[in-house]
RNA sequence: GGGGAUGUGGCACAGCGGCAACUGCGGCGGACUGUAAAUCCGCUCCUUCGGGUUCCUUGGUUCGAGUCCAAGCAUCCCCA
């Protein structure tokens, strides 16, 4: 029942193909679906670990590729490890940084070998890497999960060199599997194939010939492309493709009515980094769409950010003019505050998601929230 | 009373003969999706979009003046 890195299915809705799950890992248990936030450098931005987990967050996100360049796998691991390092002792999930390769656009270069590339955002240095180089940091980290080196392709892309970009996930899926040795660590293998359900599911073929992932990630999705699109082939692929058995973990994505209707295609994972940026820029999800608190508008409001929200922030007697006068000020505690906020917002919205599976009434869930302004926005 | 300095758009500060006028702040709005992001991008004199009216005021020099000259007004500093 209980065995590492098995995925219980607790519940399915009847209407969707929505499940309601247990993840099992060496830090606990994972309730699906879940929204995970993000803390690329060991760290989600401005708020202490007891928050974050205050607000509900059962795992966070960190980057292999960010803490390999600063401070080093090595210096972790010979502190303890990252929990330890960043005093988060839930599970820790970690990307493997090939997103950020291949988003640096002109400064990689790919070879049978592996990939070599700048530390942009760093000192510009080389960087090389093979895949059983990546997974030695990941497993030095000691992640509870960790993902394979992937090729992410932008949107729009030919078909021919998404299709390239499978192979070469493939490959490398094979290697990172072959040198992935730590027992306290899951490794989850990437679905590529942008908006090419065929490639898709030659992509997900080969990712289990390969091995056993106990889990999958969907990669290359919100990279441009618009909403219609990525579910177009999001859809069959979570939904009626995928092994039943296995966590779903959509990459990257996203916003309220994305998570919303991902999860009636099958995805029980995901992660973002909107609701922590967009609330360093001042942006708050509610219930009324998205709010920007640097509007005038905010001046003398003096009631909660959300008042549907149940939230800290919210509840804590914290107005809208309060949160708009910190947000003008470049206060550090305006971000803290709506990072809060937000973070609360897709954390609590997947918790009452996973509720009304249980309960056998997703569908309804759906209807009612493309049904609400909350929606409008997205 | 004597000497010196300065007056530019909401504020601060550029500009040294071709200017609707640099830059910063402020103001108004937008973006943000496996974090190069407490960041980035617009707009911010009036306009019937042709143009119009500007750089303390008034004269003057010049094809042309925010920029040069004169006077006035105002402000600041120093010495009495």
């Amino acid at each position: 029942m209980s065995e590492l890195f098995s995925y219980d299915i607790v519940a399915e809705d009847p209407k969707t193909h929505a499940r309601a799950g247990v993840f099992h890992t060496a830090h606990g248990d994972i309730e699906t679906p879940v929204f995970m936030p993000v803390g690329t450098k060991g760290t989600v931005k401005g708020l202490l670990p007891q928050v974050v987990e205050g607000l509900g967050a059962q795992i966070v996100l960190a980057n292999t590729y960010h803490l390999s360049q600063r401070p080093g796998s090595d210096l972790i691991e010979e502190l303890g490890g990252l929990h330890d390092f960043m005093q988060w002792h839930k599970p820790i999930l970690t990307d493997s940084g090939g997103f950020q390769v291949f988003s640096h656009g002109e400064f990689f270069k790919l070879s049978n070998e592996g990939v070599r590339f700048r530390a942009v955002d760093y000192d510009g240095s080389w960087v090389s890497w093979t895949p059983e180089q990546n997974m030695a940091i990941a497993q030095q980290l000691g992640s509870d999960i960790c993902m394979q080196l992937d090729q992410c392709p932008g949107y729009p892309a030919t078909r021919g060199f998404v299709q390239r970009a499978v192979e070469l996930s493939s490959m490398w899926a094979e290697r990172c599997w072959k040198a992935h040795t730590r027992p306290d660590q899951a490794l989850f293998g990437i679905v590529q194939g942008g908006m090419h359900l065929d490639l898709r599911l030659r992509s997900l073929r080969h990712l289990e010939e390969c091995g056993d992932f106990p889990g999958y990630g969907i990669g290359g999705y919100s990279v441009g492309e618009d909403h219609e699109t990525m579910f177009e082939t999001l859809a069959p692929l979570a939904g009626e493709h995928m092994p039943r058995n296995k966590p779903h973990y959509l990459m990257g994505v996203g916003n309220p009515t994305t998570l919303v209707r991902g999860v009636a295609c099958g995805v029980d994972m995901f992660d973002c980094v909107l609701p922590t940026r967009t609330a360093r820029t001042g942006t708050a999800f509610s219930s009324e769409g998205r709010l920007n608190f640097r509007n005038a508008r905010f001046r003398r409001d003096d009631g909660p950010i959300d008042a549907a929200c149940t939230c800290p922030v919210c509840t804590g007697g914290f107005t809208r003019a309060y949160v708009h006068h910190l947000v003008r000020q470049h206060e550090m505690l305006g971000s803290e505050l709506i990072s809060m906020h937000n973070l609360y917002y897709l954390i609590d919205l997947m918790r009452r998601a996973r509720a009304s599976i249980i309960e056998g009434t997703y569908s309804d869930f759906v209807d009612d929230w493309m049904a609400s302004p909350a929606a409008i926005d997205y």
